[in-house]
DNA sequence: ATGATGAGTTAGCAA
DNA sequence: TTGCTAACTCATCAT
């Protein structure tokens, strides 16, 4: 399933003609991206253009198309980055948070086991005599 | 700060001519990229160069590094993506152990508050009086 | 045919 | 001049 890189780039010299203008003026750009595969060869057809004609619009269009795809997959990536981002700021933040709920209740812990210490100390200090259940410090 | 794009595509239908071959087959490519330009100039100049060969030379070399700086964009950008994507899993490693930590922690609390109330409870069946500031439930 | 993507080319900014 | 990057073209893969 790997794509085979053999492209031939113009560094290598071989010659290769510049694309040719569109043979119809007045069918835009935009036009001949946007019409379907019928429509457009029905109109090709009426206006009588020859074979070689036909062959460059058609490849016109295909990169006027793989012009569009090269932006949305610019576009894409960009934002897969931002969503990146975003989340890694958001984990953050949660991280933070969660942080501040740790310290909040280590204090209730030790809040708690100061309190059962003082009782434990006053029942010492006053020879109470406490179950052993109950003094599991 | 911003690029203004404004860049002629060959489907404008402006003929451009396709690079021409190397004029010195002994240069390689690597050769090209990598000597100083200084020493470029010299051995150009050795070789009893024209200008016009001269300058596609330099073209040549600008087009081979532009290469190389293609290729190290792209590289840069997948090891962005991967840096950002490992944060995240760290982070949620992190995330993950903190919530254990939490759950811990919230155990701890309600053991030393039963504990408290178990001897309060104790207190009050054997009617035994508490210092009012020990028995802030 | 259509869409997506890696690699190469070019323009243009920045240093 | 060098390096980087956006936009574009092209080859190639998958659908």
């Amino acid at each position: 399933m790997e794509a085979k890189r053999e492209r031939k780039s113009s560094l290598e010299c071989d010659f290769q003609a510049p694309l040719s203008p569109c043979p119809i003026p007045d069918i835009t750009d935009d036009d001949l991206v946007s019409i379907s595969v019928r429509d457009l060869n029905r109109t090709l057809k009426m206006r009588g253009l020859n074979r070689e004609e036909i062959v460059r619009m058609k490849q016109r269009r295909r990169t006027l198309k793989n012009r569009g795809y090269a932006a949305s997959c610019r576009i894409k990536r960009i934002e897969q980055k931002d969503e990146l981002e975003t989340k890694k700021t958001y984990e953050w933040t949660e991280l933070e948070q969660m942080h501040e709920d740790n310290e909040q209740v280590r204090r209730e812990v030790s809040n708690w086991k100061n309190k059962y210490k003082a009782l434990l100390q006053f029942a010492i200090q006053n020879e109470i005599p406490i179950p052993s259940e109950l003094e599991g410090c």
